[in-house]
DNA sequence: ATTAAAATTTAGGCATACCTAAATATGACT
DNA sequence: AGTCATATTTAGGTATGCCTAAATTTTAAT
């Protein structure tokens, strides 16, 4: 049997596996679920007796189809939930993280299909991250991190973290939406602020929110 | 901190108090809610240290007025999701029961009021059941048991039980469901079987059946 | 008033999922 | 190769929520 918690550590690992690391530490994941790593130690145990993943002492964990099967159909009730949530129901973008997460665990694949149909099966969510398809393959594109493109380029925003409300109203309030094309002016040096031009308006945004949004090239101008 | 399982605890002793029981006895929500009598004391001892009930050890419980008022958000919860499913998503009114009781513990109030305006603030849900008010009390009306009706009655159903899928499908087959007009023909001895007219049309169904159907009265013919 | 049946509570256990602190393994650096 | 910092695992403990079996209380009947 499948717990929530089992839920909630087989996608927070499927995630990790496709954000670069081949080999997921226990440490990573403690970091990212806020347990401590003895916690994901026992975790890991039971995942393991279960087959869905396999773990290699001390080098870390790699789930196996079985796994990855789990986490993948978790993602997307999360993601299909999130523009549910949206579009349908008219929540803002910044609560919807919190209220899907809780919600991901309990809908039956029904629920799942219901969402699908009254949004026309959609493939990305309101943040921007694509939703994997009912029995498919999640291809994550990698976009770049708009704090480290250059000054001078012409980019489109494609996503944006989904798990800081504060941050999800701020970025709202910017226009810095999927979707939205930007020119970034300046950054200003010492991990300085960068300028942005959107919609012809110039902001100044720091960079650990610069940090949390991803964008697609489009264009380049002077360094 | 209020758990689930307390959720639900408070929930059917609520609906067991406004079903006749002023003290609810411990085998009583045993039976229920489909627990040993023992894991129910334990849940009560649980329950009386947050004031949310009242325990008369040997006589039962009684819930206090925020027992109460927690229990009314969940069934408010429960049938505002029920009558979303059927609405808006889609669903038949046989599989939003047990969708419902999984989903009522994890929305949230924001969650609950788009809910209740995207019905247009509706107060009774698909089984015929009053939704309660955001912070009113539940006026749970009795009607009368559709097998213990005389003969040659002329009834309203106005509610049937929701938490048996296969009945509810029988039903919805049948027409019986909340709001239809039924005469009831003949009832055959020894527990036999009710002829209905429904519809024009007649049918004859089991006491177990007709003993899940409740309907006001609206005339009356021979015995 | 005694006794037997029924209801209730207590006692002791199990699984989940988390924690801290201590022990142990790894890998990088001298 | 030895040493040390870091990462990981083990050991032992907490809380929830369920169970069965045994003890206890109540109620009803003689």
């Amino acid at each position: 049997m499948i717990t929530h918690a089992m839920e909630d550590y087989l996608k927070a690992i499927y995630l990790l596996q496709k954000g670069g690391e081949e080999k997921v530490p226990t440490s990573v994941i403690a970091q990212q679920m806020n347990v401590s790593a003895a916690s994901v130690t026992g975790m890991i145990r039971k995942l393991a007796s279960l087959e869905l993943l396999n773990h290699n002492s001390y080098h870390g964990v790699k789930l196996t189809e079985g796994g990855a099967k789990i986490a993948q159909e978790v993602i997307r009730h999360h993601r299909l939930l999130e523009l549910y949530l949206v579009e349908i129901m008219g929540f803002t973008w910044d609560k919807v993280h919190h209220e899907a997460d809780k919600l991901e665990h309990v809908i039956s694949e029904e629920f799942e299909e219901k969402m699908a149909e009254a949004l026309g099966h959609p493939t990305i969510d309101p943040h921007g991250h694509t939703i994997p398809t009912k029995d498919g393959d999640l291809k994550e594109v990698s976009y770049e991190i708009l704090a480290e493109v250059d000054s001078g380029s012409f980019v489109t925003v494609r996503q944006v973290n989904d798990n800081i409300p504060e941050m999800l109203r701020y970025l709202a309030g910017l226009g810095l939406v999927p979707g939205t094309d930007v020119q970034v002016v300046t950054k200003a040096p010492f991990n300085g602020p960068l300028c942005l031009k959107i919609d012809g308006c110039e902001h100044h945004v720091g960079r650990e929110v610069a940090r949390n949004v991803f964008v697609e090239l489009s264009g380049k101008g002077a360094d």
